[in-house]
DNA sequence: CGCGGTCTTGAGCGCCCTCAATCGACGTGG
DNA sequence: CCACGTCGATTGAGGGCGCTCAAGACCGCG
């Protein structure tokens, strides 16, 4: 498992800390190649952000597994995520765990204008490579024209955060546990696509049972039953970090996924 | 319960439409009351800020129950709630409908930066009395130096609806159908409670048990029976539209009610 | 008075939970 | 090299919470 999330970020090159980024021709740059290309989904960025993107590897830190990303507690100051996943979650008093969002690499944390998930607890669930991006919160909270396109691809990223958010609670609210994870897994497809992480439905996915069924408002025991029957009926497969999307015609018909308001 | 949501504005004499209110000397001065009551908790407001939303109160419509404030799906245009409730809430194919946020009396729709929740279909619950806020939108857009405050104003109450979302998943993730229903009624406490609408815990409650399951994710039939033991355990009385909390110390602590992340 | 909507109640059951034990993979230390 | 601890996945047993189906009661309204 630890060697999935890394594996994407492996052909790049260690280099001592500080350097500027040598700027290869090569297509994959730079270490944050995911963010741009997470961002540049919306719409095409001027050399001018992408460059102010990029310095930011200067910033690179790395948190192991378990630990969360902000000081305990407190928000989280502004991150990108390059490798590895996290999660936003809340505990409650007797140990029950709600988590709101996954975060994969690409996703930002603390970067918009302040909204309540902010506020919530940050936790890594794999080692987590990500860049410090005070710099650049402070740069684009000057509202300069140059960095225009960036601000509106960062507002359409927080606004797909928060449609994740809707869908989740419809899940958990209204939908069985087969329903949900299908839901679940195939959102996460859509994500890591964006994010170039998902070929053919095949894409890495490091997590644990206990955290999809934190997510999922599931115990454990019922999500491991019902990811086996998802097996048995030829739906997914999942095994040491990888998950496949067998047939997404019928997962998609058993999560009512895409279904928004009629 | 139709009596209910116009008891509380029903002291206001009906005047011809587009006339400006009369503001007499008395406590409830104008429609638009409810409004700044809501948006002053945040912080003052300037006499131009004040006056920019008392003037809106030409654009008054109502909405009868049952029907969509925007035009069927589509996206709702900019209003401000003087009276009634309405809600947010996605429906399945098959029927099964979720509930996102209930819109008191003071809530607005539609207002800020455009939010993923501004996509889903808006719901009159009552007949709902509201105010077009295209106007107001516009002026807003601006970013005048002279409407800052309202603008921080907004901005708060959309985190703050942000907040009751996370909320929310929590409640439908991990609580059980009484935690459920007693974090919901203390949630609606205190947001009545900003808007002027509830004193010593007795509150205008005028939903349905189906919208109250609708959002909690529970049935109608375990929804009654849920309540039927709070009221026997002396936590709550609901009659009629009237809700009122009899113990909230307990029901605090059964609900596990402010227990964000440690 | 009849009617539709809402609330209530009963019966039965199934989804999902809890508790508990086992198994397998992996890393560590002797 | 093996014993051992840990963590995650798996399996079994049993039960309860919340579901569905179905009727009936209540109530405001035309």
């Amino acid at each position: 498992m630890e060697s999935l999330e890394t594996r994407d970020l492996s052909p790049m090159p260690r280099r001592s800390f500080g350097a500027p980024p040598p700027t290869t021709r090569l297509r994959p740059p730079s270490p944050v190649s995911v963010v741009l290309r997470r961002l540049e989904k919306v719409g095409t960025l001027s050399d001018v952000e992408r460059g102010l993107i990029e310095r930011l590897s200067i910033y690179r830190e790395t948190v192991p597994a378990g630990r969360s990303l902000g000081r305990a507690g407190g928000p989280v100051g502004p991150r990108i995520l390059l490798s590895g996943w996290a999660c936003r979650q809340r505990t409650l008093p007797d140990g029950r765990r709600q988590i709101f969002t996954l975060l994969i690499p690409g996703d930002t944390v603390g970067l918009g204008a302040d909204s309540a998930l902010e506020d919530v607890s940050t936790v890594a669930l794999t080692r987590v490579e990500c860049v410090d991006a005070l710099v650049l919160k402070e740069i684009l909270s000057a509202h300069d024209e140059r960095h225009a396109r960036l601000n509106r691809a960062l507002a359409a990223a927080r606004r797909q955060e928060e449609s994740c958010l809707l869908d989740h609670i419809v899940r958990l609210g209204r939908q069985s546990a087969m329903e949900r994870v299908a839901h679940f897994f195939l959102e996460m497809r859509d994500r890591l696509r964006l994010a170039g992480l998902c070929e053919n439905d095949r894409m890495p996915f490091p997590l644990t049972q206990e955290v999809i069924a934190d997510a999922l408002g599931l115990s454990i025991v019922h999500l491991n039953r019902t990811l086996q029957l998802m097996k048995r009926d030829r739906l997914i497969t999942l095994k040491s970090g990888l998950l496949s999307l067998l047939d997404t015609r019928q997962l998609e018909a058993l999560a009512d996924y895409g279904c928004h308001d009629a």
